[in-house]
DNA sequence: CGACAATATATGCAATAACGAATATATTGG
DNA sequence: CCAATATATTCGTTATTGCATATATTGTCG
């Protein structure tokens, strides 16, 4: 059943995280890193939970992989990422998460002019 | 995290089943049984890990125990109740158990007049 | 090609979950 | 008190999850 693999993706802290992240747009792998404050294998391995599970797509760009929400989502997982925009606002860390994803874009070279340049972090 | 807990409680086929049916009001644990067609067991213990989670509140009524969802939900829990509600409509399994709760509902004398009867179903 | 950077995967382990079968508890009616 | 009914809990098993550590893969640049 659809919903249950949505709900079993968002049952974790790390993956709401990340999917709270996403909705604002398009991360790669480091920028996780950096604003989880995660072991890089703890972050890999729950992107690919959420890779194998649908809840994103990937996009190789060089030497680094961008990630997102799929681009064609079901009715069921628009409805539940709504939802979760709505509901991450109550909590202080994904808060967190969002003010430090925020001063990122501001104060970097963002992906969709990263393309060519040597690093995306 | 508040979120976290309600996303546990949803990512379980059984359980949202049983969430699905209590959007609709209360419902005591032999009606779960009759409509979802699973072992006692199986209903008791699911019942018992929403209500650890506090997911869902009871009351005795003599014989047996009438479970129904919190009287004062948080905001999150609201949200995610309501956008339960509208996924399940694209599911066939839920659409049959509602459509067994309507026919429940109307051949049966209701819960709220069942008191002080013997037997609730 | 070789070194490096970014990311992914493998492995082992502890914790948790789901389930069936059996047993326990509580309430009611006689 | 006893039997019956409704519901809960316990136990043993198997499967899954989350994590850390270590290792592998892939792409870039010199």
């Amino acid at each position: 059943m659809e919903l249950i693999r949505i709900y079993q993706c968002l049952c974790d802290q790390t993956r709401l995280r990340i999917l709270s992240l996403l909705t604002k747009g398009a991360l790669c792998v480091c920028h996780f890193q950096e604003i989880l404050e995660l072991p890089q294998a703890k972050v890999s391995q729950h992107l690919a939970y959420l890779r194998k599970h649908r809840m994103v797509e990937t996009l190789r760009k060089g030497t680094w992989i961008i990630y997102n929400l799929p681009s064609k989502p079901s009715r069921e997982l628009e409805a539940n990422l709504r939802c979760l925009q709505d509901c991450v606002t109550s909590d202080k860390l994904f808060r967190t998460d969002l003010a430090r994803l925020a001063k990122l874009k501001k104060s970097a070279a963002w992906i969709e002019e990263a393309v060519g340049r040597k690093s995306c972090c």
